[in-house]
DNA sequence: CCCTTAAGTTGTCGTTGTCAACTTCAACAA
DNA sequence: TTGTTGAAGTTGACAACGACAACTTAAGGG
């Protein structure tokens, strides 16, 4: 299991091995805030849970086990800052996954795969931002978390406002209700998709690619038109002898 | 907040009035395992939480603490017996949905509208069963859950089987590959959509039926075809104003 | 009639989230 | 230079929780 002693500039001053001076630690940390971050989103990664303690992070970082309160009211707060981080590596791996095609079909399929890809690669953080953990029975979501969540949202909207699937769609109000149609389409398939799979309802996550494909294809041709073949080995559901009770 | 209380039947017998005797308490208490279930699955519809504790239980039950334990190895062990009943509950609605319909298109649709209602008629219940926290990072789910989970699945399949898109399918195993096709594209929307509402991340989840429909429709046309025009005030994604940071 | 054993109880331990009160120290005003 | 203030970090405390162990009850079968 990774360390997070790997990370020494985010560690408390006084574990770093000072080469001359033996000025026992400073008291503050200097940037705990994002030590705290950085500590909690590696412990996700690695356990691929949420269910750590405030006061693990703390050892991590090298201070007492109250520290981290100073920069977050609660542990609801401190997951909000966690699932903002993960809003924004989405963000970046769909931003990047939209450079390289040059076609707006393109863009928007490879936009699909990344973001299916990024939630299976880190399932427990994808869970932490949609998984409602922040979203109260009545209460919103965070500010800082709500404010990434919208900044992902519109890079799914700008790349179907681009692609708008290969017509040329003036901006009408009637037009842009259309596009928000197809990104409620859109958006749902892909979560839905990435989901299933995190759950191992269907699979392989290995052929995710594959899989992400042809949902997508099924869903611009339409059932009705064309029912996507999957690959040979995909399974859909829980393959499951009906056990008896 | 609706009390436990409510259901004699279900509280340990040494709360409940003997008319006459005034034996203090039987010392078992006859469908201890029930009665925690039930327990907890209105605790999940109140709170909208799972995050209650199972000695919150075991009073409502009216047993000591630790009475849970002779019924559940530990608290993963209980959830998953809560979303088992929740799958049962999903699919049940699933079913009556089905049954009123006479055509296979009508089937499918309705069963689309009522799968996405009971998830959001509760949130917290849907959240579990596909939420992960029985998913661990490599074990697999619990018995009981699998299964449940099975039999709903079996449900979305037979009902795409049945309606097969108003096409007369052999069931070659080609075309059963294609069914598979069908339901993958099927449940993620589906589940997509579904949580997407819950979240709060499109809405109005009161037109949550109309929504249904418009994805549906989508799925059904091809984006390429039609796209489908939401209700008027419907929403997609966070509507926030960029908050500065 | 005994005895096995599932079901329920009491007691305990380590851990956690969170509050309160205290300490340090960098920055700024006088 | 000195004094003060306030953010950042600390120590200490408390109730609640999950889980384990050891004990008790009582129902049912030989």
């Amino acid at each position: 299991m990774m360390r997070y002693d790997h990370h020494p500039s985010l560690l408390h001053p006084s574990t770093m091995q000072k080469t001359q001076s033996s000025t026992p630690r400073p008291y503050h940390h200097g940037d705990l805030r994002r030590a705290i971050v950085a500590a909690a989103v590696d412990l996700v990664r690695e356990t691929q849970s949420i269910e750590f303690s405030i006061r693990e992070l703390a050892r991590r970082a090298g201070v007492s086990h109250n520290a981290p309160y100073k920069h977050f009211a609660d542990k609801r707060d401190l997951l909000a800052a966690v699932s903002a981080e993960g809003f924004g590596l989405l963000a970046s791996r769909m931003a990047a996954a939209v450079k390289a095609r040059s076609t707006p079909r393109a863009r928007v399929s490879s936009m699909a795969r990344n973001y299916v890809r990024q939630g299976i690669d880190n399932p427990a953080l994808y869970r932490l931002m949609f998984g409602g953990y922040l979203t109260g029975p009545q209460e919103d979501r965070p500010a800082i978390e709500r404010a990434a969540a919208f900044n992902t949202r519109a890079l799914l909207a700008d790349a179907i406002r681009d692609g708008a699937l290969g017509q040329a769609m003036p901006m009408t109000a009637r037009n842009e209700r259309k596009i928000d149609g197809a990104i409620l389409v859109y958006w749902s398939v892909l979560h839905g998709l990435t989901l299933l799979l995190i759950d191992r309802l269907v699979g392989p996550a290995e052929k995710a690619d594959e899989l992400s494909e042809s949902v997508w294809e099924g869903m611009i041709d339409g059932l009705a038109t064309r029912i996507p073949l999957l690959p040979a080995d995909a399974w859909v559901g829980p393959r499951e002898p009906p056990m008896k009770t």
